[in-house]
DNA sequence: GTTTAACGGATTGTTCAACAATTATTCATC
DNA sequence: GATGAATAATTGTTGAACAATCCGTTAAAC
């Protein structure tokens, strides 16, 4: 049955011209990547090194060698002689990310380069978001979140800190992948959007900059409150299998 | 002939267990990192997987691990099937790097958590700055210059965004080991970090923040002028060794 | 019956040797 | 002096091997 698994994996859009494997290694963490930000590899489970190895048909070296960089880029997490495993962010991540957002995001609101062009990207983002909440779809309303305020990292200019910003992201992700109960935490926040779009519009910085902060303070109250509602509800909390 | 980047370094690793082990690609990336960082490997050097492994005493497998975390954190950049070479930052790296100051130190001064200790110890770090500048000694100067920085981030409470910053000091100094002639860099900016420190005493946090942005902006330029003025001056661009 | 010790299996950490693929270098040829 | 083929050197990747470590189970001791 593993060998199954093995010829299944076999992934790869051979489509278009497929990017050269060149650096294998590489190539391998954007498959791991993509199907952890997908949800097949959901946080806390343990990334054996000869069931991947053989499923990606690649060496356990070269394993490892993605391992690193997913490693390097907190995707992942290492413990020494047991193993990797997806991230599982608890709280103290939640923290995390919210302390660098609510810096990154107002600064890039305040100093940034609003052009015409990013700002008609952003209207269709938030269209896109109503759009989805009218829809009542829930997956949709997040991914127009994360765009958004990827949008908004950009308009820094930067490429680190955009990266950094998807990082942030992606961890964001792994938190609510992680929680048993996904509650309906945009479909609140859609309208603030809306208003953070009109005001860079209007030029009015301080205001976009005061109003994101004060949006992410309350979005990491309610993320917090609901990881405390669900570590208090469930008592045996460790991994799911 | 070729005069590789020979690094004759005889590495006893087995004697009386230093480190431990846990982890030898880690331990690996670190001495790289340090040896980089004193400048030990100049930017632009190859790093041959075979010279490397020898003189380290680890095997190439290994040592590949390492390159695969260094290369996530930009201190090195691999070419396929070229090998890897200490990274060598131009104009256009220096731009990024300013970019991401530009948007994170203001941010931190603005909205980070103020306390005594750390403006005591930023008093301390400007008081070597000042001490170093009496001495003419540069390196001290760079080095006090970088941990005020560093510690202006720190303001922001966040780990990754202290990292990023390190990274990109990191960056910086690769910027000046690569400059032939390394200009008094430092010296005219030591009385602005005083005047910041004052300012975040004082809780002046706006005109903290708009003497940063200020300082960087100036600090950029002149970085930018020198690398144009060398980049004129030698013709051959490429080819450190 | 509970705690401790020992054993064995499984997995990670690391090395080594080998080979394909690519790049760099040498050398003969025009 | 250029051109291009032959050759050497390096990287990319694999597979097998072995030590070290962890985990679960069994055996022993109190």
């Amino acid at each position: 049955m593993v060998l199954e698994a093995a010829a299944e994996l076999d992934n790869e859009p051979t489509g278009s011209g497929s990017a050269e494997h060149a650096h294998t290694a590489a190539w391998i963490a954007t498959v791991l990547r993509g199907r952890i930000a997908a949800g097949e590899l959901t946080p806390g489970s343990k990334l054996s090194e000869q069931s991947l190895s053989t499923a990606l048909g690649v060496s356990r070296n070269t394993l490892r060698e993605a391992f690193s960089t997913l490693a390097g880029e907190s995707i992942v997490t290492r413990i020494p002689n047991r193993g990797v495993f997806v991230a599982s962010p608890g709280a103290e991540e939640v923290r995390e990310i919210y302390r660098v957002r609510r810096m990154i995001e107002p600064a890039a609101a305040l100093w940034g380069e609003v052009t015409p062009e990013v700002l008609e990207n952003m209207g269709a983002i938030v269209r896109r978001a109503q759009a989805a909440r009218d829809a009542g779809s829930v997956p949709d309303m997040a991914d127009a979140n994360q765009a958004l305020h990827s949008a908004v990292v950009g308009l820094t200019g930067s490429e680190s800190l955009r990266t950094l910003m998807d990082r942030v992201l992606a961890e964001m992700r792994l938190v609510f992948y992680a929680m048993a109960s996904a509650p309906d935490f945009h479909s609140h926040y859609v309208d603030r959007n809306v208003q953070l779009v009109e005001r860079l519009r209007a030029g009015q910085r301080d205001e976009a900059a005061a109003g994101l902060r004060a949006y992410l303070d309350s979005a990491e109250a309610e993320l917090l409150g609901h990881l405390a509602d669900e570590a208090s509800q469930d008592v045996t909390s460790q991994g799911t299998r």
